[in-house]
DNA sequence: GAAGAAGCGGAGCACTGCTCCGGAATAGTA
DNA sequence: TACTATTCCGGAGCAGTGCTCCGCTTCTTC
């Protein structure tokens, strides 16, 4: 645990975050980090020492949402059958990384690098969601030539493709539908 | 048809379309444009009034990749039976989208803005891709409810976020073939 | 060769991410 | 409550970005 911090600190802390929340969810993960700051009516001195890079930052953003997406899996994996399961967790994923344009690249990065906090978040959900893909698989639902990664590649790609023009967010169900058919097994 | 330039402007736009290719091979559709005035030996009026804009110098990248395409959707289709065609074509769309990092965003801008001239020429291309498409479907091939848009935003999707990471360009070819067996309609 | 037009180059503007540090606000102590 | 020591703040400043503007050079044409 690190130590408290003064309460003016953890007042513009929370100022930031709440700011860069809304700021994200309007522009986007590459929004101005100097808009932020003005926004939230802080110095970029502030900002900076709070969140040392823009990584940082969205990783306080998203580090909940991924540890979310975890404990998901965990309870869909006990309350429908494995190939269900998995479909319906797929779908949450893909709205997360809707949510937040620009998300799944930050999601590759982690991939990369083991440094970052998000890594651990990250692999967490990612390691969740191996587990319901083993299950399907086991269960004969989807094809056995899949692995974790390919899931979050598949679904990262196309759920961010689907964000980035209106004409395509329309068919975002459509699209995810045609991913995860192919997944599933012949039969 | 636009009246002929002078020859030094001929010379210095080409200079700066030889150097864009290298530049944003290396660097992707990001790359500095003050860097590839730099590297021309050109100043950033002389780039900036054959390109107006970023875009535009794009377009003069892309645009001829994307006629090749279009040609290449031709021959396949009067060379190989339907399903083979279109995959084959598939595959090298995607190696199209790989080339330049990014360039899925563009194609899909060109989705909502017909007023760039780079619309001309990804229409063209998808009218070809949505030809072998049908015919692939006529031939009992691949699903029926997929569309043209459809394969462009999944092979776009697929193929560019494989190019974010190493670790996930190594499968690229296997994330291709997911998608792809996907798309084969069910006998 | 000279006049005219066409094209060139880079200084400059407003923006970006990020750093640095003098001064202000807070927490602990007397 | 008053004082000090530490923590934290704000924004000026740096190097980069995309893009514009305009005095000057170079080419073309006669």
């Amino acid at each position: 645990m690190t130590r408290a911090l003064r309460a003016d600190a953890q007042r513009n802390r929370e100022r930031i975050l709440d700011v860069a929340a809304a700021v994200v969810a309007e522009e986007g993960t590459q929004a101005s980090l100097r808009d932020i700051a003005r926004r939230a009516e802080v110095g970029m001195g502030t900002l900076y020492r709070h969140f040392a890079t823009r990584e940082e930052l969205l990783e306080a953003l998203l580090g909940g949402r991924f540890d979310r997406l975890a404990d998901r899996a965990e309870v869909l994996r006990d309350a429908r059958p494995p190939g269900e399961a998995l479909a319906a967790w797929l779908r949450e994923f893909a709205s997360g990384v809707a949510v937040y344009r620009g998300l799944a690249a930050s999601l590759v990065a982690t991939l990369e690098d083991d440094t970052t906090s998000l890594h651990a978040s990250c692999a967490r959900m990612r390691a969740a969601g191996a587990d319901l893909l083993r299950r399907a698989q086991e269960s004969g639902d989807v094809r056995p030539d899949v692995d974790g990664t390919d899931l979050f590649a598949l679904f990262s790609g196309v759920a961010s493709i689907a964000d980035t023009a209106p004409s395509l967010a329309a068919r975002r169900d459509h699209l995810l539908e045609l991913v995860m058919d192919g997944l599933a097994a012949r039969r």
